[in-house]
DNA sequence: GATGAATGAGTATTCATTCAT
DNA sequence: AATGAATGAATACTCATTCAT
């Protein structure tokens, strides 16, 4: 939020951390290396924060909030349920790939070392994902999706996600992500179920796999 | 597959490998610690495998053939399609848990260290998934289900699956999984939007979650 | 010797020992590898000797006989007192070629480790050294040599080769030797100083180094 | 030459590596033992030098500095050019024996193992042998020697030091030398063959070799 | 605010060697 | 005669961290 007030050393160090977490996880992530990356020397580090788990410990609040904090935005700025959802997916999508899908194994990582982390990170995930219980809670209560599980439909979606920016980056293919957004926003709302009302609306193409099936996508549907 | 011929060592490095890579990831996994688990000495170890990402490797096919052989054992034992979906997501679901969500994390790991693996494992990853494909593609051709992209919608299925083991073992939460399984098929089916022909058949609860959503789920749903 | 009596497999063992021992010396001998040159399991050496040390000391044996058994052989070929030396030059700096200058290296190694195998080395070494020391002082009782301490000559002579074969290692120059051979026993028998009775009886060119001295080499002096 | 300047640490490391590589070695060198040697932790060594090979270049590289800066000065201080011979053979006599004849050795077990430093020392070596090239090259222009290859006469006569260092260390005869002064000089000026020039200089005895010779060694010949 | 120096405990890996078969 | 399996001790090197300056 503030981060005027940060030095410029922290910021830095967080910076570089958060470079470095993305590339190797915790366990892979060495003080030495980190402090290469931001151009101090391995004391100076220890000046700022107490040790190396309070180093991530930053990057993860900080990538928290600011995902958090565009995925509020992003929705903010649509009217409908499911064209928030398009932004939802849209924006997680992209800081998600932008953070080489960091965030989900650090917290794995860490989890295993510490077990009273557990609790703060519950909380940060309870904030990370209720803008988008948010939305599906006031969809189902405008009558528009069924009511679902919303927090097990949060998951769902956001493994989507991850597991999508997964596959991108094992393979480096480096796509715009149009064709992923469409995709998971109509398996999202409709499922794979053949029925009248989903599918007379579908009408693009899709380049990304290599099985093409043509009435994939749903393309600003109101 | 001919497991026996195996020398009893091995298998018993493979099993301790397979249990601290779930614990700790790739860079997490000592050989100090491997040893002492399995019984051997270090050097011992050595004996039997080239080197550390030997090991890992070894322990990821062993365990992509074990998840593909059950899953595809499960969805033979179902005639319709969406049972066998339900199998499958059932399967895969349990054997992550087993597996402690090792796979995508290992793999994503060696990955950034190795970058002429990526190959090996998008093979692997293609028989893994391949299974799953053939499921959906048989339900479009059967017109049950509308022709989505089906190499995605299965990436999106595993990661469904991957997310919810991550969350349930982050949060220690030792439930069954029917409710998931519920929740997953009845998602990947009809996804959220309302509309008749989805509706009429739920009617089950849900513990997992705080917020209760009472109409979640299809219960063999034909 | 005889050894036409020793099993192959002991015979292939020395022989891989004597290949790494000159590329490695002693210390960066292993046993593993040792063990994949000659073709066998590595408990099999064992079988064949006590450990790593006899082996070492087996290989300089049957090398330094070898040696000794050459120079004899060629000094014997040769009437002359210059002659001989000429050709025990030129055996010894083959054969010291052939052997990588393993040997000298791999005593001095060994020595630092085993106070108690010096006597065992220094008898070793007489042997090596006293057919030359047999020529240098026939030479001095005919009056052909002036009475230089012998011993000491020896080893300057031996120093002088092997100083020329590690020269010619590092930089992997490949020559016959022939020029060596020539400056060797010209310096050997006249020196450098600048009097009557040497320099009448120079006449070839020197390739070898950068700058050419044509007056260079003694051929066949009588 | 700036020695004051490096730290007492660093000073330490070498100096004790410079030890423990004339008695074991390069393969044999041991980064505990070296700790253990110098006083210091071994991850403090690691502040200092990259690696072992660092550590050991570090040393090659100070030693033939203060070899050729000792060979210079020593031959600086006489006039005449076989008495700068003698101070030359004097000096690196000695300076190779407080060396334990390693740098020879070293260089070559290096060489074994990194092929790309061939040239590197290749370098060292040049300036190494330089001066007393310089000297040779001199006594020929003022028509003191004959015209002999100065370069092959230079290794000739180095390795005649290195072979009589390495004998000595050997026997752990601690003798002062001089009579190797004096018996190499002769040798290197008037070779072994009987001629009149030469013989009626030569006037002291031998103590080092039990043959004694009585008439070797040229004590200031002008 | 920043760092060079230092370290104990750790890393993956290799060592020479033994022994039951 | 030959070896697969096993190991304790060593290898070079890195770790996260501390502290005096």
């Amino acid at each position: 939020m503030l981060e005027g007030l940060i030095s410029p050393s922290k910021t830095s160090i967080l910076d570089a951390a958060e470079k470095l977490l993305g590339k190797y996880g915790y366990a892979g992530l060495s003080m030495r290396e980190l402090a290469e990356e931001c151009g101090l020397a391995k004391a100076t580090i220890y000046h700022y924060f107490h040790d190396k788990q309070a180093i991530v410990l930053s990057v993860l609040e900080r990538d928290m909030s600011r995902i958090r904090a565009s995925t509020v935005a992003a929705a903010a700025q649509e009217e409908n349920c499911i064209e928030k959802l398009r932004a939802v997916i849209q924006t997680h999508y992209v800081m998600t790939r932008e953070r080489h899908a960091m965030i989900i194994n650090v917290i794995r990582e860490i989890n295993g070392l510490e077990p009273h982390l557990q609790e703060l990170k519950r909380k940060h995930m309870a904030a990370y994902y209720s803008p988008v219980v948010k939305i599906i809670e006031d969809g189902i209560a405008q009558g528009l999706f069924r009511p679902v599980n919303v927090e097990m439909t949060v998951f769902s979606l956001f493994g989507m996600i991850h597991s999508f920016v997964a596959h991108c980056m094992l393979t480096d293919e480096a796509e715009s992500g149009d064709d992923f957004v469409d995709h998971t926003l109509s398996l999202l709302l409709y499922g794979i179920n053949q029925d009248g009302a989903s599918t007379e609306t579908l009408n693009s193409e899709d380049v990304v796999f290599s099985q093409s099936h043509p009435h994939e996508s749903v393309k600003h549907a109101a």
